[in-house]
DNA sequence: ATGGCGCGCGCAGCGCGA
């Protein structure tokens, strides 16, 4: 089963890219961030005539997320329960057996910020709600927009990230947290090439000097995260007329 | 070098992303 997660960065304008890399790679399920669109105007019509079922659970301007699935997705679950909040940025389906769970982390904005404490609030309220989600569904994947660099070596320049959000040390526990709950991140399962990313800003040229951070992961539960499992970074669609600043990651589950 | 790029909103220029 293949599994991946993308943020767009408005599905509006990458609707093109999204659907021309459904058609190349044709996963199992692709797990969808910053739509950027109420749900009344998600391209449905168009996913459909790909081959694929959309879930959705959108609002206008920020966030937004996805599921998109060959197979129709069961048991499907938006937001986290029990924490209120006006942002749509989770969304869970069932797919193949397969507890898919899609997520858009909160940014922060600077670890000074009110931002910074609902990230922080949010993340804290995923875990929780994540160990209920595990003890039903063994086989469980986690994907999204985490806005968390695990690790310095998920960091072009780890100096000069030091301390800052998506950097920081309780954002990093905060991934540590999830790990522990019984989740491996699948880009860590198999040696890896140095220096990949999942995300370029847009200005100075970065993506062509590859000044980017590892923020977008998949987490698998023990029982998916196997001899088989590999994981990917797809940097193609980055290279595309008006990409994404994010890259696709893809999972290979057993 | 605190900008820079791209998006949505909405029609100018700002908030936001990461």
């Amino acid at each position: 089963m293949k599994i991946a997660t993308w943020n767009v960065n408005s599905l509006n304008v990458r609707l093109p890219h999204v659907l021309d890399w459904l058609a190349e790679h044709r996963p199992d399920a692709l797990c969808i961030q910053e739509t950027k669109m109420e749900d009344a105007k998600f391209p449905r019509a168009e996913i459909e005539a790909a081959g694929y079922r959309a879930l959705f659970s959108g609002q206008k301007t920020y966030n937004g997320v996805a599921i998109l699935s060959r197979s129709e997705g069961a048991d499907v679950q938006a937001g986290i329960p029990g924490f209120a909040d006006e942002q749509k940025r989770v969304l869970a389906a069932t797919v193949d057996g397969v507890r898919v769970i899609c997520v858009y982390v909160p940014n922060g904005q600077s670890v000074d910020s009110d931002k910074y404490r609902y990230k922080l609030d949010w993340l804290a309220a995923l875990d929780k709600w994540l160990k209920e989600e595990l003890a039903r569904h063994p086989k469980l994947a986690l994907l999204g927009d985490f806005n968390i660099a695990p690790d310095d070596r998920d960091v072009y320049d780890p100096a000069a990230w030091e301390g800052q959000v998506l950097c920081s040390a309780p954002e990093r526990q905060a991934f540590r947290d999830l790990l522990a709950l019984g989740l491996k991140d699948a880009f860590r399962l198999a040696e890896q090439p140095e220096k990949a990313y999942t995300w370029w800003d847009y200005r100075m040229n970065a993506f062509r000097r590859n000044l980017g951070l590892r923020i977008d992961h998949i987490l698998l539960s023990d029982a998916l995260a196997g001899a088989g499992a590999s994981c990917t970074v797809d940097t193609a669609p980055r290279k595309l007329e008006r990409p994404s600043d994010h890259a696709p990651v893809v999972a290979e589950i057993t």
